[in-house]
DNA sequence: GAAAATTGTGGGTGAAAGTGGGGAATGTGA
DNA sequence: TCACATTCCCCACTTTCACCCACAATTTTC
C-alpha cells in the first residue's frame, strides 16, 4: 500500500499539467501502471488515486446492484466524476480543467498526501481550511484516533 | 471486465452518428467486436452494453421463467429495446432515433461509464438527475456502500 | 567542492481525437 | 419504376493531447 504524506506546493501550466512530487511518485507502486485516477475529493478539493488503489474500490462499486436505484444513483455520482490520468516522460499527469474548476485551481496548487491517495487543494483555500479549526486541533485529534477500548 | 467512468459532453450529429470517447473505447475488450448493444436504461437514458457485457446478461435472461407475468414482461420490454450497432471506420456508432427520443437527445449527449456499461443522457438531464439528491450523496454512499458485518 | 544526476517548469510539434459533409449503395412505399 | 429516405464508406477540417526537447535550480555523489 501506498502511504502518501506530506504538503508541497506546485504549479498546473497553462497546458494543464501538473508534476508529481518525487517523494510521491516513488510511493507509487508499479501496479499502478504510472496512472491516477482522479476524482472529486469530499469538500472542495481534486483526489488522485494510484490505480491499484482505485481498483480496490471499482471490485466493490461492480458488486452493487444496478436494479436498484440508491445505488444507481451513488454510482452514477461517484463515476462520472472519475477519470484515468496517465504520467507522461516528465512524471506530469493532466488535470481535465473540469476538475481544476471544481476546486477553484489556477496556477499554483497544493499536493497533500492522505494515506491511499493525494489531494489537490487552491493554496488559500486549503489554507482557511486548515485555520478553520486549527485551535481546536488537539481536541478533534483526541476525538478520531481514540481507540475502541479506550486506549 | 471493462470498468468503465468517465462522464464527457460529446456531440450526435445530424445523421444520428455518435463517437465513443477514446478512454471508454479502450475499456473495450476485442471480445466485444467492435460492437455495442444498446437498450433502454433505467431511468431516462440509453444504455450501451459491449457485446461481452451484453451476453452475460443474455445468459441471466435465459434463466427467467417465461411462464411467469411478470418476467415476460420485464423480458418483452428488455429485448424489444435492444439492437446492435457496430463502430464505423472513425469509431463512431450510429443510435437510431427512438432512443434518442426515449432519451430526449437532440445534438448534445453526457455520456457516462456505468462500471459494465455507459450511458447517454441528454446533458441537461443528467444534471438534473444528479443535483436533485445531490445533498444527500454521502449519506447515501453511506448506506450503498456499508459492509453485511456492519464495518 | 566540483561534477553528475535529479527535479520542477515551459514550449514546439506531429499524431490522435472529435466533428462534419458528400456520394454511392440499399431499401421502402407510392 | 421512380422518388425518397436511410445507411454505409470515404474524405476533410479543427482542436486537443502525447511526446519530444530544453533549461534552470536543486540535490546527490564522489
Amino acid at each position: 500500500m501506498a502511504f502518501y504524506k506530506g504538503q508541497e506546493t506546485y504549479s498546473v501550466d497553462s497546458k494543464g499539467r501538473l508534476n508529481i512530487p518525487a517523494k510521491m511518485r516513488r510511493a507509487l507502486s508499479p501496479e499502478a501502471l504510472n496512472t491516477f485516477v482522479l476524482t472529486r475529493g469530499s469538500d472542495r478539493c481534486v483526489a488522485a488515486y494510484p490505480l491499484d488503489e482505485w481498483r480496490r474500490y471499482e471490485l466493490e462499486y461492480a458488486k452493487l446492484n444496478q436494479y436498484d436505484e440508491q445505488s444507481r444513483f451513488f454510482l452514477r455520482t461517484v463515476l462520472a466524476w472519475s477519470e484515468e490520468v496517465e504520467l507522461d516522460g516528465q512524471q506530469r499527469i493532466m488535470v481535465p480543467k473540469k476538475y481544476l474548476d471544481f476546486a477553484g485551481i489556477d496556477g499554483k496548487v497544493v499536493i497533500v498526501g492522505m494515506i491511499d491517495h493525494i489531494e489537490l487543494w487552491q493554496p488559500d483555500e486549503f489554507e482557511i481550511y486548515l485555520s478553520k479549526s486549527e485551535a481546536s486541533y488537539e481536541q478533534v485529534a483526541s476525538q478520531v484516533m481514540q481507540r475502541p477500548n479506550g486506549q
